[in-house]
DNA sequence: CTGATTGCAAAGGGTTTGCATTGGA
DNA sequence: TCCAATGCAAACCCTTTGCAATCAG
C-alpha cells in the first residue's frame, strides 16, 4: 500500500462520488501533487483486480468508479449527467434464477431524468 | 435511405449478431467495398438516433450495435467474449416502481461463463 | 435543385505501454 | 535486498471532425 494507492482510494471511496479516471488523477494531484496519470490507471485496476472498487462504464465519456465492488444499479440522468446508486433487493439471484445459469456479476445502468432536471 | 445506410443495417440486423464498429465496417465493405469507416459511424449514429438500432456498451472493447432499439438484457460470457440476449419479463416497469421514477431505457450486463466455456 | 450524405485524412480523447528510477516490506 | 510501484512520454485504439465532392428526393 503506497501512498500513491491510498491516495486513490481515499478519492474514490468520497460516499456518491463516482469520478472518470481523469477526475481522480486531479482530486489525486490535490493530496499529492507529483502523483502521474499513469500511476492512478495502474491503482485503479490494482483496486478492481482486487475487488475493493468497481469499475462502471458511461456512454459518451470515460468509465467511471465506484467505492464498492458490490453490483447495484446506477441511475444516469440523461440532462446532468448524475449518477445515483439504487439497490435492487436479491436481484443477483434473481438474475441467475431468468437466465437459468450462475452468473459472476451484472451492471444495470437506468436511464431517467432526477427531480432537480425535471 | 442510402446504399450505405442500407449496407450497415442490413449488416447490423443479422440475428443474433453484436458486432463493433470495426467489425461492421468490415461486413459492410463486403457489400460496398468503397464504404468508409467515417460513413458507418455516421449511419450508426443516425440509425441509433432514429431508434432502429442501440449501442450497448462492453468493458474491455469498443462498443456493440444491437439490431433492436428495445432494451433487454445481456449476458456476457468472460471467457470467450460472446454475447446473447435475453428478456426480463416486466423488467421496465418493475424498474420504474423500485428506482420511483419514470425511466427512459436500461442497459443490463450480466457476466458469467457460457455452457461451452464452463 | 438543395440539403443530406459520402469518403478521406487528420485530429482528438482516453487509456496503455516501455523503461529507467524509486521505494516499501 | 528486491520486486513491485512510480513517473514520464510516446504510442495506441477507437471515434470524431473538417471539408470538398456526390447523391437522393
Amino acid at each position: 500500500m503506497t501512498k500513491q494507492r491510498a491516495a486513490v482510494l481515499e478519492v474514490v471511496s468520497r460516499k456518491g462520488c463516482h469520478y472518470s479516471a481523469e477526475e481522480i488523477f486531479e482530486e489525486a494531484k490535490k493530496i499529492l501533487p507529483e502523483i502521474s496519470r499513469a500511476t492512478v490507471y495502474n491503482n485503479l485496476h490494482a483496486l478492481e483486480r482486487d475487488r475493493v472498487i468497481r469499475r462502471i462504464t458511461a456512454e459518451d465519456s470515460s468509465d467511471r468508479y465506484d467505492s464498492s465492488y458490490v453490483p447495484h444499479g446506477h441511475l444516469y440522468c440523461t440532462v446532468c449527467g448524475d449518477i445515483k446508486d439504487f439497490d435492487i433487493p436479491n436481484f443477483h439471484s434473481s438474475l441467475s434464477e431468468i437466465a437459468d445459469t450462475e452468473i459472476d456479476s451484472y451492471e444495470l445502468k437506468v436511464r431517467y431524468i432526477c427531480k432537480k432536471c425535471k
